[in-house]
Order: C-alpha cells, then structure tokens, then sequence
DNA sequence: CATGAATGAGTTTTCATTCAT
DNA sequence: TATGAATGAAAACTCATTCAT
C-alpha cells in the first residue's frame, strides 16, 4: 500500500495514457467505435471525459492510438520467426504454433481481429498499415518455407499464392471464437488442436493407399 | 414494358419493406449498427424517415429483420446437402464448393458474417439462432459425412470435434475479403482456389514417401 | 386570434427559417458570434435547439444567412440612387440623406455595421462580398456624382481618392451610435443634423471672406 | 549585450505582466473577449496557462487590464492639446492631426475601437470611463476650440453639438481600416489626406462664387 | 401510407479555472 | 513563480423517434 502511494505525478503522468488506451480497447471492443461512449472509457479509467482530450485529441486519434498500441506484441513474433532452425517442416509448425498461440488464444490480438473486420472500413489506412507491417511479412515468411519445403523435395508441389490455407484453421478458430464467444464451440485442449491440425495439414484428410 | 408499369400502389406498398431491408442492408454492412443513421436508409430507398418507422418499429427491429432478410439463402443450401450422393470424398467436395460459392463468393454472405462478428455481441439472441440454424446443421453435415468415411476406411481417423478445420479455408478467405476488400490480396480463380484446397485437404503438404 | 390558428403547417415552414434569422440577429448582436448560444436563438423562436439545425447546418453557416437576410435593404437603396434627377449637389444629397436614414438611423444597418467590424475577420469572404455589393457601388456612385459636379464647376477640385470624407459624418455618427448606445451623446434631430451636414460639407468652416 | 543577459529573475517577473497584456492584446484583437482561448495567450508568451492566472484573476479581469494597458498612449496626447498655440484654425488642425496619427494610423488604437465597438456591450464599465477620461475631453477640446473660432469671427456659426462631425474623416478612415484591413481601400499616403481633409471641413465642397 | 418538422436526450468537444507539485 | 494535469460546466451538434397533416 505504501508502495502505491510511490507513485508520483511524474509517474501518473506517463501511466495515463496507458490507462486511458486499456480502458478504450476494452469498451471499443465491448461496442466498437460508433458505439462507445468516450464517457465511459474515462469512467473506467477513473477519470473524466475532459481529461481523455488532454491526451487525445478525438475519439478517432484515440482509436487509432490504441489499435497502435496493442499492435506492438504482434511485432515481437515477427522478430522471433527469423531465428528459427530445423527443417521446413519443424520451422512451420513452430511458426504455426506460435500464430496460433498469438492469434488464437491471446484475447486481446483475438479482438484485435475484430476490430479490424468490424471498423477496417472506417480506418483504412490503418487496415493498410497492419496489412504491410504484420500481415504480409508473416504471409512472405510462410510462403518462404514453403517455397523452401518443396525446393528441397519435402514438400509437395503446391501454388505459392494460397498458403493462406497453411493457416486458415488458426483464422478460423479466431473468428469462431469471436463470433460464439466460448458460449458454444467450447475450446478444446491446444495440444489436441495443434497436434489435429499438423496432422491434417501435413497428412491430408485421405487415407494413405497402401 | 406494360407489365412493368403496372407495378403500382398495391404492389409498391408490398415492396417497400424489402427496398428498407436492402437499403438497411447497404448502409448497416457500410457503417455498422450504431454508426448507420435511420435517415441514410431512407435516403437510398428515395422516401423520408419517417417512412422507415411506418414499417419497423425501432432501429434495432430494422437491424434484426435485415439479418433474417438475408439468411433465407442460406437455408437453400442446407436442404441441397441432403440430396447429394457418391462417396464420402465425392459429397464432401460438393459440400465444400457449395459453402464456398455461398460464403465467400457471395458478397451478401460475406457482409452478413462481417456484420455477425461486428455486432454479435449487441445481438446475442441473433447470432444464438444462426447458430442453431445454420451453422449447427452444416457442421453436422459435414461432421457425420466425415464419420462416414472413416468409418469406410475412405478417411484417416482425425477427431470429430475438430471438423472446422475443414471449412477453415473457406472462412478465411471469407474474412481475407473482409478485411482488404480486394485491395490487396486479390482473388484469384476459383477453379484454382478449390483445386488446392481439396488437394491440401485430402492429401496434406507432405511429400508422400514411396 | 382566430386568424392567427389559420397559420398551417406549410406557412409555419415557410416562417421558420426567418424567424430563426431574426431571432439569430438579436443574439449575435447582442453577444456576438462567440459568444451567442444556439440555443438561446432557439429559446427565442420558442424551439429547442434540435430545430435550429434543421434549417441551418452549423452556427456558422446561420450567422453569415443571417447577415445576407440582412443585408437585403441595402439592396434597394442602390437601386434608388439610380433614378435620382436634379444637380449635382441636390443628388448628392439625396444619396447622402438616404445613406443617413438607411444606415445612421436604421437599427438594424446600424448593428450590421458593428457585426461587419467585430467579426469580419472570422468572416473574410462575407466581408469582401459585402464590399463588393454594397460599399464599392455607392462609393462609385458618390465619385461619379463628385466627378460630375467639379467638371460642371459645381463643386472644387478635390482628389476624388477620397470621397469617403463626404460620407463620414454618417459613418462617424452610427459607429458613435453603436459605442455609446444613446446612454451618451443622445441625438439631436435629423433635421438638424442633416443640415449641419450639408453645410459643412458644401461650405466648409471657415467664415468666407468678403 | 552583457546588459541584455542580465534581465533575469526580477525583471523578468516585472516583465511578465505586460507580455501576457501584449499578447492579450494580440489575441482578442484577433478573436474577439469570448472566441479567444486563456492558453492562446499563454502560448504566445511561451508560459503555460497557469502563469496567466498567477497574474490575472480571471478572463475579464485580463481583458480589462488590458484595454486599461493600452489605453496609456491616449492620455498623452490630451496633455500635448493643451499646450497648442496659434490661430484657432492652426490649433485645430494640429489637433486633427495628432488625433489622425492616434487613431487611424496607430495599430493599437485603431484595435482598441475595434474592441470599444465589438466588447463595449459586455463591458459598459470599461467604455463608460473610457467616454469620460478620453473621448469627451477631446471632444470637449475641439468643441472650445470651435466655439473660440466662431467668437473671433474664424469660422461661421455652426451648432456646437455636431463637433464630432469635424473628427468625422478620421474615425470613418479608422472603422475603413479596421473592415478591410488594408486587402481593399488601400491607404494613401497621410499627407495628401491631411490636405484633403482639411481643405474640404475648411472650405467645403462648393465653388465659392466670385 | 408518407411526410418532414420538431423534439429531447445524448454525445463529442471545448475551455476557464483550480491546485498539488 | 510556474507548471500542466485534471476538472466540470457548458456548448455545439446528432439523431432516433414522434406526430400532426
């Protein structure tokens, strides 16, 4: 309790705006953009209306501002991808795991997702923006190992342009997820999901002949 | 040409509600529910709002009725899957091209499961019912399809509760079109799509030994 | 007050808007634009606020209506000066006694003037538009009248660049008006004022020798 | 330039006060007592909002100071009236002079009407002791100074309450300034006005006959 | 049925002012 | 003194909804 009373202006102040960007995803998230209350996200914050326009100018900066925000975890997997080793095969599914485990299971980039599907329209240079920095580089990253998989003869012979199937299923779970909301389509264990997943990806759904 | 003509009063009294729901349709899909003006609707039927009120009582009456509007196609497609014969690979292909042409090929599907994610959460009631009856039953569908052929030794045994990642690639490029709209990400022909994705289901990434 | 109920709907309509200029007039003399709020222009008509943006997009938009609406009067004292006959010196003091009436005297000219100075320079085109309608034509038909009578002999030779002194007196008098808002310097009769005027204007201070 | 640095600390707090008055100035010049923002002015002397109110109670309190601030100028030029000698015509022409130079050629000053013109109904006060400490002695001046030329037989019998009308050209030339802003109605050079000006109030408008 | 003027409750935004540091 | 974060009251503006015609 003493500990928290250490903090001092100058540190509230660089808090702020953390605060007000946590408290303006979970609302943006709980509403969307039309229909969240700037009110409310300063009431959650504990704050009032006035003081989000001390750090925002709009409510538009602030949503742009906090989809910024909670876009950084997504660098950090960038990052990681490229220190990968092992065969096409390992380095794909350690990517796979990683995306889904960043995607799929972490709320906030699951919401994330939605947002971007539900404003995409009102923001889009923002949508442009993710697109270029975070979607297309994993995208390229993919289509390198594929590429790389089937130049060495460990992969079969598919066209580079749809390896968004290599990772629809963990789009997929995401989009259910957000859609059903765990009410129903309850998330079984991820071990199983990954291990399905690898399975199917890599196996195909045919029985082998022979 | 007389024919046409004769679309007066009584006919125009009876088409008026679905000029609303198109036009609700448009504007919802463009700005979401809480960022759509009831004026804006009326304004693309070519009548005035208080026109719009005569027919739905509320704006979230209009949003609801828009929704069960659009859904009627979907309907069609479930009592196609029951007339479908062949082997379990053979049904399931057909199964999977039609989901395709209707969910991600289809713009109003498309808008309609943008709208679904968007607004779900305003709307549990809505989307509780779509999945009772839509997706419950397709899943199903596809669920004992997939039972049926590993129970003949056509399939390889993979858990039943993870069905959707079948479909997984159909929702993705559902979503993919969402969220950049054709501007990036630009689709190529669906013969190719379809291809490679029953290939990458059925047979997987991997090379086959032998 | 029978008479008064037979106001409709249609004609009520057509008395909005007007009734919101009048209204809108008062109050941005009263407060000038900063200062005055919708809605006390509203509480004035006798509607709420709401009803003012139905006819009038933003507060800007009804302040410079208000000033066109306003400004109408002065139209027809140009057209007026158009048919004068007589001498030089008898039009020019037709013009100058109008001039006089329309804006010393005259209320509402006399609270334009004080709007034209205290917000002109929020309203650069209004003013320059006011210039160029009102100002500059009678400004013109001043020189041309002054113009005239030197090349008859009627009146001196006087740089014709500064035929703004003629008109000063009233200039000096409505703007004297509008400071000290007959708490001060009350006002003597026209009669009396015109005739210094004149006076002075034609004759100068200065005792004529001989 | 060693003189220079050494403002510091206790000149710099004496100075304060009459920057923050300078850039009032600047500022409800600019945007009129209720359209200009308190922090406006603080930014303009590079200090924060707060230094304002460490100086000046409230808003008005500033706008009132300020008026007072530079309403200084105006004093000096009563004491210089006084001091006059020569015929009633040289004084009075030394008189408009000086006043022409005050008034339509001081920026401040001719500001300063702007402001008696557009806050004067917010402020009675303020123009009320305005009237009584500069307006009404100078007006009182030039009409003793008539009056004096009218007994020595200088200049005709005129009524003595229109004296505002021999001030006429320059405050007329002053509100011109302050509309157009010197974009129209550019400003001729003063001599060739003071010319004008004073052979027109001397001589009037008229050929004299003979 | 259709209109559209009017409402009023609500939302975003602004800004003078305060006060702990 | 000076700061500037925070306030809160107010102002501009919006829009779903109503209702007399």
């Amino acid at each position: 309790m003493a500990a928290e009373k250490k903090i001092t202006r100058a540190e509230q102040k660089a808090l702020r705006p953390i605060q007000i960007l946590d408290a303006a995803f979970e609302e943006f998230v709980r509403c969307g953009f039309a229909g969240t209350r700037v009110e409310d996200i300063a009431e959650r914050v504990g704050v009032t209306k006035g003081t989000v326009y001390v750090y925002f100018e709009t409510k538009e900066t602030l949503f742009e501002a906090m989809i910024n925000h909670f876009s950084v975890p997504f660098q950090e997997l960038l990052a990681i991808t490229d220190e990968l080793s092992g065969s096409a095969t390992e380095r794909l599914k350690s990517i796979l795991s990683l995306l889904y485990e960043q995607i799929a299971e972490d709320r906030t980039t699951r919401e994330l997702v939605r947002l971007v599907i539900a404003e995409g329209q009102r923001f889009p240079d923002l949508i442009d923006r993710h697109h270029d920095e975070f979607i297309a580089p994993i995208i390229a990253k993919i289509d390198s190992l594929i590429v790389e998989g089937m130049a060495s003869g460990e992969f079969r012979q598919i066209p580079v342009e749809f390896s968004d199937m290599v990772v629809a299923p963990i789009l997929t779970r995401t989009v259910l997820r957000l859609i059903f909301d765990d009410r129903r389509d309850p998330i079984p264990n991820k071990e199983a999901f990954l291990r399905t997943y690898f399975d199917l990806l890599f196996n195909g759904l045919l029985a082998k002949p022979g």
